[in-house]
DNA sequence: CAACCAATAGACCAATTGGTCTATTCCTAT
DNA sequence: ATAGGAATAGACCAATTGGTCTATTGGTTG
């Protein structure tokens, strides 16, 4: 992606997501990062008041967006739940495939080292819960209860999580293209036990 | 845990496991590491002669260890793969609650910023490894055929990654209990799916 | 044109970073 | 007792960290 033409507020936020997802937030130095964005210090500065932690909360909050574009894009043209869950995964594993199978999770990379931030904390969670819930919706979209919806979704989520992490240490996306195998045969469980 | 009265090597290996997990790599300095163990320099450099990247490779090291062991205790006196995966996520469950609900994995933590490092990276998969076998070994003993063990084992294992990842974010040990919910139904599948 | 403010530019700074080096202390084997 | 290496101790260092500050540019209003 060619960044060149872009505002510098975008440029930084887009450097700082590259970045801080390859290395973390304390990975990353002002250098680097401004070097990336083709920015100068004042600029940063300028847009982000405080600095290296609100640029980090922008980017987050920047890459959590584009996620929930994919998640969208991925139930868009689904027959089924289940469907929608595969291409999500096929999806993710192309593009850790494209940013060069090294990268962690755009949100934890950059929200889950500032110690004593709580901020930070409080923010990851609100992305996270803003992803869970969007794949929720497109459960309950193909008919399922609004629990079980939340189960699957979450279910979604944690093999995401856990197979982005696997992957990684891997060097491998095979990981991500076999999570279908894992929740395509999820029980609807629980409220609906009885009736199965 | 009173480290006082540990050699200096392994106060060392403590400390710097407890604080990267906490904060990751590149979040702790060796002022923060030394004043934890209360070591002086020298030691560190004399114990581990490539300095904070030793350090770290000893302490995933550690910890992975530490890891295998939990496994190994919750599957002793399992009945079923099940009953023992079950106990393995609520002792997680209980470390996530006792080491203050923020900590994120400690390989992972560790590991996954040295971003040219190429040597923590296959470390990181060594000990990933380590623990998926040591529980699809577990499976085995129950009678899971090789290829299912091998598939249970990982399925366990991408669940634990990924809900320990959420817990960190909702500051909940919630998720990690309800993990058994997940993997109890799961399917014996793939190669005896012809049968069914 | 002038006034004004957003944005760019980078010199500069104190504090901290990981790391090196020289002394000194401690323990053990002879 | 003493020789010698393991271990401890911390002063010291260049490089980098995140951050501040002043100066200048650019564009949009009046």
């Amino acid at each position: 992606m060619d960044t060149s033409a872009l505002p510098t507020k975008d440029r930084l936020i887009r450097a700082a997501a590259q970045l801080f997802r390859s290395r973390g937030y304390h990975g990353v130095g002002l250098n680097d990062l401004l070097a990336e964005a083709t920015a100068p210090k004042g600029s940063l500065y300028h847009h982000f008041p405080n600095g290296k932690a609100d640029l980090a909360l922008a980017a987050a909050t920047w890459a959590s967006d584009e996620m929930l574009r994919v998640i969208a894009a991925s139930f868009a043209g689904a027959k089924t739940f289940e469907d929608g869950a595969t291409t999500l995964c096929f999806k993710l594993a192309k593009l850790f495939d494209l940013t060069g199978q090294q990268d962690g999770c755009p949100v934890g990379s950059t929200l889950f080292e500032g110690l004593g931030n709580a901020e930070f904390l409080r923010h990851a969670e609100r992305c996270y819960e803003g992803w869970i819930e969007e794949v929720q919706d497109h459960a309950n979209r193909f008919g399922l209860q609004e629990a079980d919806a939340r189960r699957r979704a979450e279910h979604v989520f944690l093999l995401i999580q856990g197979g982005w992490q696997l992957a990684r240490a891997r060097k491998s996306s095979e990981v991500l293209r076999g999570l279908p195998e894992l929740f395509a045969y999820a029980p609807q469980r629980a409220s609906t036990t009885g009736k199965n």
